[in-house]
RNA sequence: GCGGUUAUAGCUCAGUUGGUUAGAGCGCUAGGUUGUGGUCCUGGAGGUCGAGGGUUCGAGACCCUUUAGCCGCCCCA
């Protein structure tokens, strides 16, 4: 038995996974298309360290939420400092945003980032103790055509990688104004029916109330059925953004559904709070989670500055996208590879892999002094298009045996002609 | 943190009420073709049966412990 294997909740990507969430193409694939959106909707790259202090997400996600209570890893350093590894990334970006002064030009900041976030949690299907998001951050307005525009990047997202059946869940979350209104007007309602409600309902009741509302006990959802309903309390400013923020999608041909139970789970959103999910996904559905976060920027230090964005989990669009998909799993491939035969052509051979690398033509060869009929294979199993046979007769003459591994047709070509002749 | 379930070859899995030397398919490797892959045929390598302890004349199988995977709850991407 091995003795070591990656820690719980985590997994590899390499070459050639089965499993699309692992395999190193099907990442670069997503990747480049989020990247491919970022140029052409504005946003511009930020990397942050994999690790802050403590502080900053205790501050920027909340004290009594889960991630904060129960799923960090925190450690003290050498030099007796608390830090964490990031288990969101909202706050790195504003942290950077504020301490490298990005916001100068009066417009909006428009940021994007992708890496490994960390949370300490059982895993299951789609849930890992390191996964990656790609995510973005728009910062400096608080006009709900933001809110419209970061919401359709995320759907056009899915669309540009393949994933078309979607549900968009939208919810208005309030903000210090008029939160604390209804905070108070559910608690008067569900204190007397608390000793009905289930367990864990009873501890949301304390820590964190607005959660009870999205249980999923039957009989919570009944004894809730009435609760009172947060759009109904929320301010004038508050009510008049969201109707907006709903015309612009209805402009937009986004369909959505209104989700009045939605409650993220960082203490920092106000007003918009949304998330993309994915009937193909099992448990944990939501592909995508984001909101408006206008009082953060300040919290954390910076100049009163509105905001909203998202996160986007990797390896959950890569699951239900293999779910959805025909297509087999990928793996990598080179155009040509060069088989020798006798001490001649081996010893020739580096130079011909340097020349035709020149050339920009990717080639492979085999490196153990295999018999012809393996390298042959080898050049099959490489996925190779062509295979460039090379011996004393090819030494001798100043010309190589091209194979198409397609085709079966093998031409004699010169040392000279053969990277011509293998881009055509 | 709670619950269910699984662990045998690189991969997917068989392994009958405990009984010789633990099997198959795929993959890998060598050959059939002394210079030609993908099909076919033949051979070969590869497993302290997750780990530790116990019951037994005898354990891959039964019991306990532990570790890990998977799935669900919680929560979230």
């Amino acid at each position: 038995m091995q003795k070591y294997k990656a820690p719980p909740g985590t997994h590899d990507i390499f070459p050639g996974a089965a499993k699309w969430e692992e395999n190193s193409a099907k990442w670069g694939e997503i990747e480049s298309e989020f990247r491919r959106l970022c140029r052409l909707y504005g946003y511009g790259e930020v990397r942050t360290p994999v690790f802050e202090q403590t502080d900053l997400f205790v501050r920027a996600v909340g004290t009594g939420t889960d991630i904060v209570a129960k799923e960090m890893y925190t450690f003290i350093d050498r030099g007796d400092r608390s830090m964490t590894l990031r288990p969101e990334g909202t706050a790195p970006a504003i942290r950077s945003y504020i301490e490298n002064g990005l916001y100068g030009d009066g417009g909006v900041t428009k940021l994007f980032y992708i890496g490994p976030i960390f949370r300490y949690e059982r895993n299951q299907k789609g849930r890992y103790r390191q996964h990656y998001q790609c995510g973005l951050e728009a910062l400096g307005s608080s006009e709900p055509d933001l809110d419209a525009e970061v919401i359709q990047f995320a759907l056009s997202f899915y669309k540009a990688i393949g994933i078309e059946r979607l549900n968009l869940k939208l919810n208005t979350v309030g903000c210090p104004v008029c939160r604390p209104l209804y905070r108070k007007a559910l608690l008067e309602y569900a204190e007397p029916l608390l000793t009905d409600m289930s367990p864990d309902n009873q501890r949301r009741y304390i820590e964190n109330p607005l959660r009870m509302l999205d249980s999923k006990d039957p009989h919570d959802q009944e004894l809730l059925k009435d609760a009172p309903n947060l759009i109904d309390f929320v301010c004038e400013e508050c009510s008049s953004h969201f109707q907006r923020l709903q015309s612009l999608l209805i402009e937009l041909g986004v369909p959505w559904e209104l989700d009045t139970r939605l409650v993220r789970g960082f203490d920092y959103y106000t007003k918009t709070a949304f998330e993309v999910q994915s009937p193909d996904l099992g448990a944990q559905s939501t592909l995508c989670g984001g909101g408006r976060y206008d009082g953060l920027v300040q919290e954390l230090g910076g100049p009163t500055t509105p905001g909203i964005g998202f996160g986007l989990g990797i390896e959950r669009a890569l699951i239900a996208l293999q779910t959805l998909s025909q297509e087999s799993t990928p793996r990598t491939s080179v155009e040509a590879f060069v088989v020798t035969l006798g001490e001649r052509a081996r010893a020739s051979r580096a130079v011909l892999l340097s020349d035709l690398r020149k050339s920009g033509i990717s080639v492979d060869t085999d490196y153990s002094g295999k018999s012809i009929k393996a390298q042959m294979r080898a050049a099959d199993r490489a996925g190779s298009r062509y295979a460039v046979i090379i011996g004393d007769n090819e030494i001798d003459s100043g010309s190589a045996q091209l194979k198409n591994l397609e085709t079966g047709e093998q031409v004699e070509v010169e040392f000279g002609s053969l990277a011509e002749k293998l881009i055509n």
